[in-house]
DNA sequence: CGGCTAGTTGACAAGCGTCAAGAATTGTGG
DNA sequence: CCACAATTCTTGACGCTTGTCAACTAGCCG
């Protein structure tokens, strides 16, 4: 058997320049020789099961990662060990941007699912972009999303009814799905209800019970974790601050 | 009269190297020639008057901004009309990072008080970044920071009793405060009730009323925007989940 | 002095958290 | 492949916090 052109092609699969996410990551917009110079310092991990840490709190943070395969959340621990979701990363959203500020990861980052991540050394894509013009950028740019993701959180978390939030909240996934070039009107959560809950500031009764009345009144329709859009009017309208009775 | 050397006085008070902000600001941890470099890339803007709008929801982004002396809101609008206030940025902070995922601004940035605010051309930004090494780092730290505070907000606003939310908000301003090197335990608050109710996702009436029960349990003692600090340990204890009654 | 905005206080009711029980789904071992 | 356990999710009843509406007070500026 000849192993070599396996791991050839295992290699080039795994290339920036042949990954499916690279209109989302940090390849964008960046010339072909440029990328290969990014593909040599990003590290292709090993699978992260479901359940196991990214990285922890507290943890020095010297390098940030892509969710690849499969989604992530961060959580953030109080000291008494009450625990808040405060962001979910779907494949091509970066991980581990907390610790940029103080060089402490401030979250915990759990796979939702089994899931690969691309590791980036900090130090290294510092080098790297400091010569490649459009790295820099791009660099920016991607982080300038996830600040988005982060207003979007925080505008679904302003909204005083349940109801909103989780309109809110489907809506804003339902977006990022399609991004990834999925269907944005019936996905699978790949998340818990607890999950959601703590990530809207609403405990899970009442996050199951904003499921059910909105598939009550037609709005989507809910099978466990199986969710369709139906009247993405009404929901678009709800975002936009409409009020909905 | 000689109008010369009162100019030389003015543009040394106006550089980087002798910004009271740097430690906090871009130049920190650059080199004396670097600065310089970085300096002239700067722009420094006009006062900004009370009210007055430094940028609004839609506009390109082709710049951020530093808040100089006074401080601002950023307030994200619904197509309603409907507000939200999304953050406060004292001196030293930046203004005009959420526009770095999609090139427009998703927020109006108004100033609290009289103001000046330094502006930085992003275009140039990244041109000099590519060539001082440590400025691409250090923006990188800022930009941290100013996501770490969006954490803090969404810390506060995850606490369910609107007492904790508004201690949160207190600790986070006093403890910005004291990293300009002012008193965190005693100053005037620069916005209304009804902007912090707005930040905090209560209404107006709400958090007139934890200010009063605040006072009436010692932990602070307000009067009109003037706040004192009188108990930190227990606000600190609400601050890392341990519950008060 | 008078008008305006900002802030405070009270009464009431609605929405959500809490507690409790049960149903549905998933995982595991025989 | 089934049975059983462990999660995960749903539903109901009740009480409390907070939003709503309203009236009033305190500052501020012309």
């Amino acid at each position: 058997m000849e192993t070599a052109p396996v791991v050839d092609l295992e290699t080039l699969r795994r290339n920036c320049a042949n990954c499916s996410l690279r209109q989302l990551c940090l390849p964008a917009g960046i010339v072909a020789s440029d990328v290969e110079r990014l593909d040599r310092v990003v590290k292709r991990r090993k699978p992260v099961a479901r359940g196991e840490h990214l990285f922890r709190v507290g943890s020095g943070a010297a390098r940030i990662y892509v969710a690849r395969e499969g989604s992530f959340k961060t959580v953030a621990c109080s000291a008494d060990g009450e625990q808040q979701v405060i962001g979910f990363h779907l494949p091509g959203e970066l991980i581990g941007l907390d610790a940029l500020g103080h060089g402490q990861h401030r979250c915990d980052a759990i796979a939702l699912e089994n899931a690969r991540v691309c590791e980036v050394p900090l130090e290294e894509l510092h080098h790297v972009a400091a010569q490649v013009p459009g790295l820099q950028r791009q660099l920016l740019r991607v982080i300038g999303r996830s600040m988005g993701r982060d207003q979007d959180h925080l505008e679904m978390m302003s909204r005083r009814q349940a109801n909103d939030r989780v309109m809110l909240f489907l809506h804003s996934l339902s977006q990022r799905f399609e991004t990834l070039g999925q269907d944005g009107s019936a996905f699978a959560l790949p998340m818990t209800r607890e999950d959601i809950g703590s990530y809207l500031g609403l405990v899970i009764e009442t996050v199951s019970r904003s499921f059910t009345k909105l598939q009550d009144d037609g709005v989507i329709a809910v099978r466990g974790r199986q969710v369709r859009l139906l009247q993405q009017r009404q929901i678009a309208d709800a975002v936009h601050g409409h009020a909905l009775h």
